[in-house]
DNA sequence: AATCGAATATATGATCATATTGTTCAATTA
DNA sequence: TAATTGAACAATATGATCATATATTCGATT
Protein backbone atom coordinates (compact mmCIF):
# COMPACT_ATOMS: atom_id res chain seq x y z
CA UNK A 1 0.00 0.00 0.00
CA UNK A 2 1.27 3.25 -0.87
CA UNK A 3 2.67 6.13 1.90
CA UNK A 4 -0.40 8.13 0.81
CA UNK A 5 -3.03 5.94 1.13
CA UNK A 6 -1.56 4.37 4.37
CA UNK A 7 -1.77 8.07 5.51
CA UNK A 8 -5.49 8.67 4.54
CA UNK A 9 -6.45 5.41 6.44
CA UNK A 10 -4.57 6.98 9.65
CA UNK A 11 -6.90 10.44 9.08
CA UNK A 12 -9.89 8.48 8.56
CA UNK A 13 -9.47 6.76 11.64
CA UNK A 14 -8.82 9.36 13.60
CA UNK A 15 -11.79 11.66 12.39
CA UNK A 16 -13.90 8.49 13.23
CA UNK A 17 -12.77 8.31 16.61
CA UNK A 18 -13.15 12.09 17.19
CA UNK A 19 -16.58 11.98 15.74
CA UNK A 20 -17.30 9.54 18.44
CA UNK A 21 -16.56 11.57 21.15
CA UNK A 22 -17.59 14.72 20.08
CA UNK A 23 -20.74 12.94 19.74
CA UNK A 24 -20.71 11.41 22.92
CA UNK A 25 -19.27 14.54 24.82
CA UNK A 26 -19.63 17.99 23.07
CA UNK A 27 -17.14 20.04 22.05
CA UNK A 28 -16.03 21.58 24.92
CA UNK A 29 -16.21 18.46 27.24
CA UNK A 30 -14.55 15.90 24.64
CA UNK A 31 -10.66 16.20 25.62
CA UNK A 32 -7.87 15.29 23.33
CA UNK A 33 -6.85 12.78 25.41
CA UNK A 34 -10.53 10.77 25.24
CA UNK A 35 -9.91 10.74 21.38
CA UNK A 36 -6.53 9.60 21.86
CA UNK A 37 -7.58 6.59 24.22
CA UNK A 38 -10.22 5.43 21.54
CA UNK A 39 -7.50 5.39 19.06
CA UNK A 40 -4.96 4.13 21.38
CA UNK A 41 -2.15 6.21 21.28
CA UNK A 42 -1.17 9.43 23.21
CA UNK A 43 -2.07 12.90 23.08
CA UNK A 44 0.70 14.43 21.79
CA UNK A 45 0.48 12.27 18.57
CA UNK A 46 -2.47 13.74 17.33
CA UNK A 47 -0.93 17.02 16.99
CA UNK A 48 1.17 15.30 14.14
CA UNK A 49 -2.00 14.68 12.23
CA UNK A 50 -4.13 18.31 13.01
CA UNK A 51 -3.18 21.77 14.36
CA UNK A 52 -5.37 21.86 17.64
CA UNK A 53 -8.67 20.66 19.06
CA UNK A 54 -11.03 23.19 16.73
CA UNK A 55 -9.01 21.68 13.68
CA UNK A 56 -9.61 18.62 14.40
CA UNK A 57 -13.40 19.05 15.63
CA UNK A 58 -13.69 21.33 11.86
CA UNK A 59 -12.37 18.64 9.82
CA UNK A 60 -13.54 15.52 11.74
CA UNK A 61 -16.76 16.85 10.67
CA UNK A 62 -16.33 18.05 7.41
CA UNK A 63 -15.37 14.63 6.94
CA UNK A 64 -18.84 13.26 8.15
CA UNK A 65 -20.76 15.72 6.02
CA UNK A 66 -18.90 14.26 2.81
CA UNK A 67 -19.77 11.19 4.01
CA UNK A 68 -23.69 12.13 3.76
CA UNK A 69 -23.04 13.68 0.34
CA UNK A 70 -21.82 10.62 -1.24
CA UNK A 71 -24.31 8.65 -0.21
CA UNK A 72 -26.58 10.39 -2.04
CA UNK A 73 -24.82 11.37 -4.82
CA UNK A 74 -24.44 7.89 -5.36
CA UNK A 75 -27.77 6.79 -5.31
CA UNK A 76 -28.55 9.28 -7.74
CA UNK A 77 -26.19 7.95 -10.76
CA UNK A 78 -27.69 4.55 -9.98
CA UNK A 79 -31.27 6.06 -11.45
CA UNK A 80 -31.55 7.14 -14.95
CA UNK A 81 -35.46 8.90 -15.13
CA UNK A 82 -34.67 12.68 -13.95
CA UNK A 83 -38.07 12.68 -12.19
CA UNK A 84 -36.82 9.68 -10.28
CA UNK A 85 -33.52 11.09 -9.42
CA UNK A 86 -35.59 13.93 -7.83
CA UNK A 87 -37.11 11.71 -5.82
CA UNK A 88 -34.31 9.66 -4.80
CA UNK A 89 -31.99 12.51 -3.80
CA UNK A 90 -34.74 13.70 -2.03
CA UNK A 91 -35.35 10.51 0.09
CA UNK A 92 -31.52 9.91 0.70
CA UNK A 93 -30.75 12.89 1.84
CA UNK A 94 -33.61 13.06 4.15
CA UNK A 95 -33.45 9.30 5.56
CA UNK A 96 -29.28 9.78 5.99
CA UNK A 97 -29.04 11.17 9.58
CA UNK A 98 -31.10 8.06 10.99
CA UNK A 99 -28.56 5.88 10.23
CA UNK A 100 -25.58 7.82 11.42
CA UNK A 101 -26.16 8.62 14.82
CA UNK A 102 -22.57 10.20 15.46
CA UNK A 103 -23.18 12.63 13.36
CA UNK A 104 -26.60 12.78 13.95
CA UNK A 105 -25.76 13.75 17.38
CA UNK A 106 -23.12 15.79 16.93
CA UNK A 107 -25.73 18.42 14.79
CA UNK A 108 -28.12 18.33 17.51
CA UNK A 109 -25.45 19.45 19.94
CA UNK A 110 -24.29 21.95 17.91
CA UNK A 111 -26.51 23.03 14.96
CA UNK A 112 -24.75 25.77 13.61
CA UNK A 113 -22.50 23.51 12.08
CA UNK A 114 -25.64 22.88 9.48
CA UNK A 115 -27.46 26.17 9.68
CA UNK A 116 -30.51 27.77 7.49
CA UNK A 117 -28.28 30.53 6.86
CA UNK A 118 -25.61 30.00 4.50
CA UNK A 119 -23.53 33.70 5.50
CA UNK A 120 -22.81 31.55 8.74
CA UNK A 121 -21.97 28.11 6.85
CA UNK A 122 -18.75 26.88 7.97
CA UNK A 123 -19.11 24.24 5.42
CA UNK A 124 -20.59 26.23 2.42
CA UNK A 125 -18.02 25.03 0.03
CA UNK A 126 -19.59 21.32 0.70
CA UNK A 127 -23.02 22.94 0.84
CA UNK A 128 -22.73 24.63 -2.66
CA UNK A 129 -21.70 21.01 -3.92
CA UNK A 130 -24.94 19.35 -2.90
CA UNK A 131 -26.81 23.04 -4.05
CA UNK A 132 -25.15 22.10 -7.73
CA UNK A 133 -26.68 18.49 -7.68
CA UNK A 134 -30.06 19.51 -7.17
CA UNK A 135 -29.35 22.63 -9.67
CA UNK A 136 -28.55 20.01 -12.37
CA UNK A 137 -31.63 17.94 -11.62
CA UNK A 138 -33.82 20.78 -12.25
CA UNK A 139 -31.70 22.04 -15.21
CA UNK A 140 -31.65 18.08 -16.95
CA UNK A 141 -35.66 17.67 -15.77
CA UNK A 142 -36.34 21.26 -17.77
CA UNK A 143 -34.43 20.47 -21.12
CA UNK A 144 -36.03 16.61 -20.95
CA UNK A 145 -39.88 18.56 -20.58
CA UNK A 146 -40.71 16.85 -17.41
CA UNK A 147 -40.10 20.12 -15.24
CA UNK A 148 -41.71 23.39 -15.70
CA UNK A 149 -39.12 26.38 -16.74
CA UNK A 150 -38.74 27.30 -13.53
CA UNK A 151 -35.88 29.44 -11.75
CA UNK A 152 -33.49 27.06 -11.72
CA UNK A 153 -30.81 29.29 -8.93
CA UNK A 154 -33.84 30.65 -6.99
CA UNK A 155 -35.79 27.38 -6.42
CA UNK A 156 -32.48 25.52 -5.94
CA UNK A 157 -31.69 27.87 -3.19
CA UNK A 158 -35.30 27.59 -1.47
CA UNK A 159 -35.27 23.59 -1.88
CA UNK A 160 -32.43 23.66 -0.22
CA UNK A 161 -33.45 25.83 2.55
CA UNK A 162 -36.75 24.17 3.16
CA UNK A 163 -34.48 20.62 2.84
CA UNK A 164 -32.32 21.60 5.64
CA UNK A 165 -34.91 23.26 7.80
CA UNK A 166 -36.73 19.88 7.61
CA UNK A 167 -33.78 18.03 8.64
CA UNK A 168 -33.30 20.42 11.39
CA UNK A 169 -36.84 19.88 12.68
CA UNK A 170 -36.57 16.22 12.11
CA UNK A 171 -32.72 15.08 13.90
CA UNK A 172 -31.66 18.29 15.26
CA UNK A 173 -34.61 19.67 17.36
CA UNK A 174 -36.91 16.71 16.91
CA UNK A 175 -40.55 17.21 18.33
CA UNK A 176 -42.52 13.98 17.19
CA UNK A 177 -44.10 12.91 13.92
CA UNK A 178 -45.23 16.27 12.46
CA UNK A 179 -41.89 16.64 10.73
CA UNK A 180 -42.04 13.25 8.36
CA UNK A 181 -45.73 14.23 7.36
CA UNK A 182 -44.24 17.69 6.77
CA UNK A 183 -41.26 16.02 4.67
CA UNK A 184 -43.71 13.78 2.83
CA UNK A 185 -46.23 16.68 1.82
CA UNK A 186 -43.78 18.84 0.82
CA UNK A 187 -41.92 16.56 -1.42
CA UNK A 188 -45.77 16.33 -2.96
CA UNK A 189 -46.17 20.02 -3.13
CA UNK A 190 -43.50 20.66 -4.86
CA UNK A 191 -43.54 17.83 -6.97
CA UNK A 192 -46.95 19.24 -7.97
CA UNK A 193 -45.18 22.34 -8.27
CA UNK A 194 -42.33 20.88 -10.45
CA UNK A 195 -44.19 18.43 -13.24
CA UNK A 196 -44.71 20.01 -16.50
CA UNK A 197 -48.67 19.63 -17.52
CA UNK A 198 -47.45 17.60 -20.75
CA UNK A 199 -45.39 15.02 -18.26
CA UNK A 200 -48.99 15.18 -15.81
CA UNK A 201 -51.04 14.26 -18.57
CA UNK A 202 -49.40 11.09 -18.90
CA UNK A 203 -50.72 9.32 -16.13
CA UNK A 204 -50.48 10.03 -12.14
CA UNK A 205 -47.29 11.35 -10.21
CA UNK A 206 -43.85 9.27 -10.13
CA UNK A 207 -44.19 7.03 -7.03
CA UNK A 208 -42.27 7.02 -4.25
CA UNK A 209 -40.26 4.74 -2.62
CA UNK A 210 -41.28 3.79 0.58
CA UNK A 211 -39.09 5.54 3.21
CA UNK A 212 -36.36 2.81 5.06
CA UNK A 213 -38.30 1.56 8.65
CA UNK A 214 -36.14 1.62 11.08
CA UNK B 1 -64.52 57.26 28.24
CA UNK B 2 -64.47 54.06 29.98
CA UNK B 3 -62.43 53.48 33.09
CA UNK B 4 -61.60 49.96 31.52
CA UNK B 5 -61.11 51.29 27.73
CA UNK B 6 -58.48 53.82 29.54
CA UNK B 7 -56.86 51.20 31.06
CA UNK B 8 -56.60 49.80 27.96
CA UNK B 9 -54.95 52.81 26.43
CA UNK B 10 -52.10 52.87 29.00
CA UNK B 11 -51.15 49.63 28.78
CA UNK B 12 -50.60 50.49 24.72
CA UNK B 13 -48.95 52.92 25.54
CA UNK B 14 -46.99 50.99 27.88
CA UNK B 15 -46.27 48.23 25.51
CA UNK B 16 -45.24 50.61 22.41
CA UNK B 17 -42.75 52.32 24.67
CA UNK B 18 -41.14 49.25 26.12
CA UNK B 19 -41.39 47.60 22.08
CA UNK B 20 -38.93 51.01 21.56
CA UNK B 21 -36.93 50.60 24.33
CA UNK B 22 -36.39 46.97 24.14
CA UNK B 23 -35.85 47.63 20.22
CA UNK B 24 -33.25 49.84 21.06
CA UNK B 25 -31.12 48.74 23.98
CA UNK B 26 -32.05 44.86 24.02
CA UNK B 27 -33.49 42.85 27.16
CA UNK B 28 -30.46 42.70 29.28
CA UNK B 29 -29.27 46.25 28.28
CA UNK B 30 -32.48 48.10 28.88
CA UNK B 31 -33.18 49.39 31.88
CA UNK B 32 -36.93 49.61 33.88
CA UNK B 33 -35.91 53.24 33.98
CA UNK B 34 -35.47 54.12 30.18
CA UNK B 35 -38.70 52.91 29.80
CA UNK B 36 -40.45 54.74 32.61
CA UNK B 37 -38.22 57.66 31.09
CA UNK B 38 -40.05 57.55 27.88
CA UNK B 39 -43.63 57.37 29.63
CA UNK B 40 -42.27 60.35 31.57
CA UNK B 41 -42.93 58.47 34.71
CA UNK B 42 -41.61 57.07 37.89
CA UNK B 43 -40.23 53.31 37.41
CA UNK B 44 -41.96 52.05 40.38
CA UNK B 45 -45.18 52.90 38.82
CA UNK B 46 -44.80 50.54 36.36
CA UNK B 47 -44.63 47.48 39.02
CA UNK B 48 -48.34 48.90 39.21
CA UNK B 49 -49.68 47.50 35.36
CA UNK B 50 -46.96 44.56 35.03
CA UNK B 51 -45.27 42.43 37.34
CA UNK B 52 -41.70 42.26 36.34
CA UNK B 53 -39.11 42.94 33.88
CA UNK B 54 -39.43 39.55 31.69
CA UNK B 55 -43.79 39.84 32.16
CA UNK B 56 -43.39 43.50 30.43
CA UNK B 57 -40.70 42.36 27.85
CA UNK B 58 -42.91 39.13 27.24
CA UNK B 59 -46.44 41.27 27.24
CA UNK B 60 -45.55 44.24 24.72
CA UNK B 61 -44.08 41.36 22.20
CA UNK B 62 -47.48 39.81 22.76
CA UNK B 63 -49.13 43.18 21.55
CA UNK B 64 -46.73 43.66 18.71
CA UNK B 65 -47.25 40.01 17.34
CA UNK B 66 -50.39 40.53 17.34
CA UNK B 67 -50.88 43.90 15.64
CA UNK B 68 -48.96 42.14 12.56
CA UNK B 69 -51.07 39.18 12.82
CA UNK B 70 -54.36 41.47 12.97
CA UNK B 71 -53.25 43.50 10.09
CA UNK B 72 -53.04 40.51 7.89
CA UNK B 73 -56.39 39.12 9.27
CA UNK B 74 -57.85 42.69 7.76
CA UNK B 75 -56.37 42.31 4.50
CA UNK B 76 -57.72 38.98 3.94
CA UNK B 77 -61.09 39.39 5.10
CA UNK B 78 -61.13 42.98 2.18
CA UNK B 79 -60.55 40.33 -0.42
CA UNK B 80 -63.45 37.65 -1.70
CA UNK B 81 -61.60 35.29 -4.21
CA UNK B 82 -59.95 32.45 -2.20
CA UNK B 83 -56.88 32.25 -3.95
CA UNK B 84 -56.30 35.74 -4.01
CA UNK B 85 -56.80 35.41 -0.17
CA UNK B 86 -54.21 33.23 -0.18
CA UNK B 87 -51.61 35.62 -2.23
CA UNK B 88 -52.18 38.51 -0.39
CA UNK B 89 -52.43 36.50 3.22
CA UNK B 90 -48.80 35.64 1.96
CA UNK B 91 -47.95 38.84 0.93
CA UNK B 92 -49.27 40.85 4.03
CA UNK B 93 -47.84 38.76 6.23
CA UNK B 94 -44.71 38.55 4.53
CA UNK B 95 -43.93 42.50 4.07
CA UNK B 96 -44.99 43.59 7.58
CA UNK B 97 -41.85 43.81 9.60
CA UNK B 98 -40.66 46.14 6.63
CA UNK B 99 -42.93 48.73 8.28
CA UNK B 100 -42.68 47.69 11.70
CA UNK B 101 -39.02 48.26 12.91
CA UNK B 102 -38.94 48.03 16.11
CA UNK B 103 -40.95 44.17 16.39
CA UNK B 104 -37.97 43.73 13.52
CA UNK B 105 -35.35 45.01 15.55
CA UNK B 106 -36.67 43.20 18.64
CA UNK B 107 -36.92 39.78 16.78
CA UNK B 108 -33.60 40.18 15.17
CA UNK B 109 -31.87 40.14 18.91
CA UNK B 110 -34.03 37.85 20.10
CA UNK B 111 -35.00 34.95 17.61
CA UNK B 112 -36.19 32.57 19.63
CA UNK B 113 -39.33 34.86 19.72
CA UNK B 114 -39.65 33.57 16.11
CA UNK B 115 -38.91 29.99 16.03
CA UNK B 116 -38.86 27.68 13.58
CA UNK B 117 -39.63 24.92 16.09
CA UNK B 118 -43.30 25.25 17.75
CA UNK B 119 -42.35 23.26 20.88
CA UNK B 120 -40.10 26.27 21.82
CA UNK B 121 -42.37 29.11 20.75
CA UNK B 122 -42.92 31.54 23.51
CA UNK B 123 -45.70 32.94 21.61
CA UNK B 124 -47.15 29.13 20.19
CA UNK B 125 -51.38 30.31 21.26
CA UNK B 126 -50.77 33.54 18.69
CA UNK B 127 -49.49 31.47 15.97
CA UNK B 128 -51.69 28.79 16.24
CA UNK B 129 -54.43 31.07 15.21
CA UNK B 130 -52.35 31.84 12.17
CA UNK B 131 -51.85 28.73 11.35
CA UNK B 132 -55.87 28.48 11.76
CA UNK B 133 -56.19 31.54 9.29
CA UNK B 134 -54.07 29.61 6.66
CA UNK B 135 -55.84 26.23 7.30
CA UNK B 136 -59.45 28.25 6.90
CA UNK B 137 -58.04 29.76 3.39
CA UNK B 138 -56.76 26.06 2.25
CA UNK B 139 -60.07 24.55 3.31
CA UNK B 140 -62.20 27.20 1.27
CA UNK B 141 -60.03 26.91 -1.36
CA UNK B 142 -60.51 23.03 -1.48
CA UNK B 143 -64.30 23.34 -1.26
CA UNK B 144 -64.45 25.82 -4.11
CA UNK B 145 -62.54 23.47 -6.26
CA UNK B 146 -60.11 26.11 -7.07
CA UNK B 147 -57.15 23.88 -5.08
CA UNK B 148 -56.56 20.25 -5.50
CA UNK B 149 -57.31 18.25 -1.98
CA UNK B 150 -54.27 17.48 0.02
CA UNK B 151 -53.46 17.40 3.33
CA UNK B 152 -54.72 20.21 5.22
CA UNK B 153 -53.16 19.83 8.70
CA UNK B 154 -49.75 18.89 7.03
CA UNK B 155 -49.52 21.45 4.87
CA UNK B 156 -50.79 24.07 6.85
CA UNK B 157 -47.63 23.65 9.01
CA UNK B 158 -45.08 23.33 6.36
CA UNK B 159 -46.12 26.60 4.93
CA UNK B 160 -46.13 28.41 8.25
CA UNK B 161 -42.70 26.69 8.53
CA UNK B 162 -41.53 28.10 5.38
CA UNK B 163 -42.91 31.13 6.08
CA UNK B 164 -41.14 31.92 9.52
CA UNK B 165 -38.26 30.42 7.56
CA UNK B 166 -38.88 33.07 4.89
CA UNK B 167 -38.93 36.22 7.91
CA UNK B 168 -36.02 34.88 9.44
CA UNK B 169 -34.12 34.78 6.34
CA UNK B 170 -35.27 38.32 5.59
CA UNK B 171 -35.33 40.54 8.36
CA UNK B 172 -33.87 38.77 11.26
CA UNK B 173 -30.51 36.86 9.58
CA UNK B 174 -30.46 39.59 6.07
CA UNK B 175 -27.91 38.37 4.15
CA UNK B 176 -28.99 40.33 0.93
CA UNK B 177 -30.98 40.32 -2.03
CA UNK B 178 -31.83 36.34 -2.03
CA UNK B 179 -34.51 35.70 0.24
CA UNK B 180 -36.57 37.58 -1.42
CA UNK B 181 -36.26 36.03 -4.90
CA UNK B 182 -36.71 32.90 -2.62
CA UNK B 183 -40.33 34.53 -1.31
CA UNK B 184 -41.17 34.85 -4.72
CA UNK B 185 -40.43 31.81 -6.18
CA UNK B 186 -41.83 29.88 -3.43
CA UNK B 187 -45.38 31.83 -3.77
CA UNK B 188 -45.17 30.17 -7.42
CA UNK B 189 -44.10 26.88 -6.97
CA UNK B 190 -46.32 26.43 -4.03
CA UNK B 191 -49.61 27.82 -6.14
CA UNK B 192 -48.70 25.82 -8.63
CA UNK B 193 -48.33 22.90 -6.39
CA UNK B 194 -51.73 23.78 -4.71
CA UNK B 195 -53.95 25.21 -7.98
CA UNK B 196 -56.44 22.10 -9.48
CA UNK B 197 -56.07 21.07 -12.69
CA UNK B 198 -59.45 22.03 -13.96
CA UNK B 199 -59.06 25.78 -12.47
CA UNK B 200 -55.42 25.53 -14.06
CA UNK B 201 -57.48 25.27 -17.54
CA UNK B 202 -59.10 28.16 -17.39
CA UNK B 203 -56.00 30.36 -17.57
CA UNK B 204 -52.84 31.36 -16.36
CA UNK B 205 -52.00 31.23 -12.51
CA UNK B 206 -53.48 34.13 -11.14
CA UNK B 207 -51.97 37.79 -11.10
CA UNK B 208 -49.62 38.29 -7.77
CA UNK B 209 -49.49 42.03 -6.61
CA UNK B 210 -46.39 44.08 -6.89
CA UNK B 211 -44.40 43.83 -3.34
CA UNK B 212 -44.15 47.15 -1.98
CA UNK B 213 -41.47 49.26 -2.84
CA UNK B 214 -39.68 50.74 0.22
C1' DA C 1 8.01 9.78 9.37
C1' DA C 2 5.71 8.81 13.40
C1' DT C 3 5.27 8.42 18.41
C1' DC C 4 6.00 9.55 23.06
C1' DG C 5 6.49 11.67 28.07
C1' DA C 6 7.26 15.63 30.32
C1' DA C 7 7.17 20.74 30.50
C1' DT C 8 4.57 24.92 29.63
C1' DA C 9 0.83 27.94 28.20
C1' DT C 10 -3.89 28.65 28.18
C1' DA C 11 -8.59 28.10 29.35
C1' DT C 12 -12.04 27.28 32.76
C1' DG C 13 -14.44 27.46 37.06
C1' DA C 14 -14.96 28.90 41.86
C1' DT C 15 -14.94 32.60 45.11
C1' DC C 16 -15.75 36.97 46.68
C1' DA C 17 -16.19 42.27 46.85
C1' DT C 18 -18.62 45.91 44.66
C1' DA C 19 -21.90 48.36 41.76
C1' DT C 20 -26.02 48.40 39.25
C1' DT C 21 -30.66 47.71 38.71
C1' DG C 22 -34.91 45.31 39.71
C1' DT C 23 -38.64 45.19 43.13
C1' DT C 24 -41.33 46.42 47.28
C1' DC C 25 -43.86 49.46 50.16
C1' DA C 26 -45.84 53.08 52.98
C1' DA C 27 -47.24 57.59 51.98
C1' DT C 28 -49.56 60.76 48.74
C1' DT C 29 -52.42 62.45 45.01
C1' DA C 30 -56.40 62.80 41.76
C1' DT D 1 -60.55 53.75 45.14
C1' DA D 2 -57.24 53.70 41.41
C1' DA D 3 -52.98 55.46 40.27
C1' DT D 4 -48.49 57.41 41.25
C1' DT D 5 -44.37 58.36 43.83
C1' DG D 6 -39.55 58.46 46.23
C1' DA D 7 -36.90 55.95 49.13
C1' DA D 8 -35.47 51.62 51.10
C1' DC D 9 -34.20 47.11 50.06
C1' DA D 10 -33.04 42.80 47.65
C1' DA D 11 -31.44 40.49 43.78
C1' DT D 12 -28.39 40.22 40.21
C1' DA D 13 -24.58 41.47 37.23
C1' DT D 14 -19.74 42.61 36.92
C1' DG D 15 -14.97 42.29 37.55
C1' DA D 16 -10.74 40.74 40.06
C1' DT D 17 -8.24 36.94 41.92
C1' DC D 18 -6.74 32.51 42.17
C1' DA D 19 -6.56 27.26 41.71
C1' DT D 20 -7.17 23.54 38.68
C1' DA D 21 -7.68 21.15 34.38
C1' DT D 22 -6.39 20.50 29.86
C1' DA D 23 -4.58 22.09 25.41
C1' DT D 24 -0.26 22.53 23.16
C1' DT D 25 4.83 22.38 22.50
C1' DC D 26 9.19 20.18 22.28
C1' DG D 27 13.29 17.39 22.57
C1' DA D 28 14.15 12.56 22.76
C1' DT D 29 13.18 7.95 20.79
C1' DT D 30 11.56 4.31 17.67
Amino acid sequence: MKRTAKREFKYEAIYKAALKVFAEYGFKKATIEDIAAELDTAKSSLYFYVKDKRELYDKAVAYGLRLWQNKVRDAVAAETDVVEQFIIMAHKAYEYLAEDRHLQRILMRDPALFPLFSSQDPYSDINRDSIAMLKSILQRGIDAGRFRPIDIDGVAQLLFAFYVMLIQKTYMFPEGALSRIMFKDGVDLILGGLIAETARKKGRLPTKPKPATD
